[in-house]
RNA sequence: GGUCCCGUAGUUCAAUGGAUAGAAUACUGGAUUCCGGUUCCAGCGAUAUGGGUUCGACUCCCGUCGGGAUCACCA
């Protein structure tokens, strides 16, 4: 039982004992005291005043006095306004510091085999150009989730949709053909995803040429593109694909395994992975058979040029294509299918999409149209919406040549770090490698704590420069704090410092220990808040929180220097605590953190 | 135009309906015999606007203004 289900049982107790009257558990607050207050745990009184039939002075002290007398660990009691500050006492704090860190699972709810089955979807790329910046806060976003969600009572699927097919392939394979002379990665050492991405960008412009000449021609834009020989040349492409034509679904291949070589690559640096991995050509197909379905139920019906529709004006919402008059598939028709096979596959008990905010109609649509088809799930499902990112310089727009690539980025964030760390010069020993791995560490860290500390459903702006920082609200600055901590225990070694493992009980705390013990006690409550609302921001927030804590306390408590055995033990084992808090903070957001930097 | 999301210090972000709206950065001033000064302390400075609900509103409701997304035989 937490601290707080403690404090909340005893209130209840104490409001049927002093008042003879019963209220609903969840209207009693228990919080942590704010840090300019005295005490550890606030209990609002203003709910409880229409049962009290008191002052809320009065209130507070009636419940002050019966938990003092009631709780032992209750030290002592004042009563502000409606609300009630106990001070627990620096003994209960240290048996609970010792019970932590004797604890490695402190905070985790790891899962058991009935636990339920979370799958969550992220990143779900197009396999006709590179990731974005956009996608790396996807990703991250999805990979810290997953992680937040396997320690929070649920065994977890991470999965991807690779959108591999559809007429946007169809692009690039086209431009390709026309105007790539048989380029590939390995004849031009492109990296895979990029020399695709080149041949889609590549097709847009000649796309456009087109139009542009056409329209010059006096034709309106609807007509030109309906005149475009380049667009039917690709629609064409599309239907070959779709009927299996040999030399088509052959290049198709060759060039998505191009692009398969690159994400891994990518997706590789960024430290993120999946445990299953869904490709839209073989769910597509699945997706189409239940519209068929839906069509002879009489759920979709068909126009007159053959394409078939969900009306959705019952649900407020408008018409929605889900297969085109040639027969071939759409988005939404592939999200149907994966989203059936899924549920054939697993035992899902809850399925989260990690997809952005400019998706929200579409998800919408999708639920209502599963629902439509007789999945009983297709209401339930999550669409974990977040913003979009911009940088300082404005909104990534590709026609303005304006995207960071995702490499790109992290290579840049890689050597500004090296630079970083090499003026520090705190590596000396390290090998080349282990000194890159930090580098990596750093940069990845910067990159990931900028991205996850903003609350996922707003637009964001990433500043690249500012995320690296090893000052302020930052990654690197967590990470240095935990290094420093790590130093600490390295220098006692060298000097012979013993640690006894434990704190003693007996010693007394100051403020700041005594805030820092409490903080590292709350973690357990930040992670099942992080997993109730889908939130890796709350994690940073609580991380960052607790390294600036930590630095209050270690720039005014000598640890090493501390002469009284008793008192350096407690705060070497609050050090500890701190460092093993802060790793784990950071684990749950796909960061590591370095015992140098 | 319909629907949805968002407006908090100069800037980037916080705040389960609870106390005097917190941080970071920038700027100004200060601390330090030291275990990593990439530290610490102080100052400066904000809820777009008008109503309503509530003991209590950044938070919930309605209006106005401003920004964004979406409403594709794109994904």
């Amino acid at each position: 039982m937490t601290i707080e289900e403690q404090l909340r049982n005893s209130v209840l107790e104490a409001i049927n004992e002093l008042y003879n009257a019963h209220l609903d558990e969840k209207i009693i607050q228990v919080q942590l005291t704010r840090k300019d207050q005295k005490g550890d745990y606030t209990v609002v009184v203003f709910p409880l005043l229409k049962v009290s039939k008191k002052k809320p002075e009065e209130t507070g002290e009636d419940l002050g006095r019966y938990l003092k007398e009631k709780l032992a660990f209750i030290e002592s009691y004042e009563v502000i306004k409606g609300f009630l500050n106990l001070s627990l006492s620096h003994s209960f704090w240290l048996e609970r510091l010792n019970g932590i860190i004797a604890d490695e699972n402190y905070g985790f709810e790891v899962a058991g085999a009935d636990s339920p089955l979370m799958m969550i979807e992220y990143s779900s790329p197009n396999t006709n150009k590179p990731l974005h910046l956009g996608h790396i806060r996807n990703n991250l976003l999805g990979y810290s989730l997953s992680r937040i969600a396997s320690v929070t009572g649920n065994k977890v699927v991470k999965t991807n949709i690779v959108n591999d097919r559809g007429i946007h392939i169809c692009k690039s394979m086209l431009a390709w053909q026309k105007w790539g002379q048989g380029v590939t990665p390995a004849s031009s050492g492109e990296k895979g995803d990029h020399l695709v991405g080149r041949f889609y960008v590549m097709f847009d412009k000649h796309y456009k040429a087109e139009l542009a000449a056409l329209e010059g021609k006096g034709l309106s834009k609807e007509e030109a593109e309906k005149q475009s020989l380049l667009m039917a040349e690709a629609r064409e492409m599309l239907l070959k694909w779709e009927a299996g034509d040999k030399d088509v679904v052959d290049l198709w291949r060759t060039m998505n395994q191009w692009v398969y070589d690159g994400f891994d690559i990518t997706y590789k640096n960024l430290g993120i992975d999946f445990d299953k991995i869904y490709y839209e050509s073989e769910t597509y197909s699945v997706g189409r058979d239940k519209v068929l379905e839906g069509l002879e139920k009489g759920i979709f019906y068909k126009k007159a040029d053959g394409s078939v529709w969900a009306d959705l004006t019952d649900n407020g919402l408008d018409e929605k294509l889900l297969l085109r008059g040639d027969g071939t598939s759409v988005y939404m028709t592939q999200d149907i299918g994966t989203a059936k096979l899924r549920f054939d596959n697993y035992n899902i008990e809850k399925m989260v999409y990690v997809v952005g905010n400019e998706q929200d109609y579409h998800f919408k649509v999708l639920s209502i149209l599963l629902d439509k088809l007789g999945f009983e799930w297709g209401k339930d499902l999550v669409h974990f919406s977040y913003g979009m990112v911009e940088l300082p310089e404005g909104k990534m727009k590709s026609r303005e040549g304006t995207v960071v690539d995702a490499d790109d980025l992290m290579e840049e964030m890689i050597d500004t770090a090296r630079e970083m760390s090499k003026e520090l010069g705190k590596l000396e020993g390290y090998s080349d490698e282990d000194a890159e791995e930090v580098f990596r560490m750093v940069a990845l860290g910067a990159l990931k704590y900028f991205m996850l500390k903003v609350d996922p459903k707003k637009n964001m702006t990433f500043n690249p420069k500012e995320s690296i920082d090893f000052n302020g609200n930052t990654g690197p600055f967590i990470q240095y704090t935990h290094a420093r901590i790590k130093s600490i225990f390295r220098k006692a070694s060298d000097k012979g410092i013993a640690w006894s493992g434990s704190a003693p009980l007996s010693v007394s705390l100051n403020t700041k220990e005594n805030n820092l013990v409490r903080s590292v006690s709350n973690f357990p409550n930040v992670v099942q808040e992080a997993g109730a609302a889908f939130s890796p921001a709350l994690i940073a927030n609580y991380v960052y929180e607790l390294a600036k804590e930590y630095n209050q306390f270690y720039h005014d408590s000598p640890i090493l220097f501390e002469e009284d055995e008793q008192v350096r033990n407690m705060r070497m084992t609050l050090c500890y605590a701190v460092s093993e808090t802060i790793k784990k903070g950071m684990w749950l957001l796909g960061a590591d953190v370095p015992e140098r930097m």
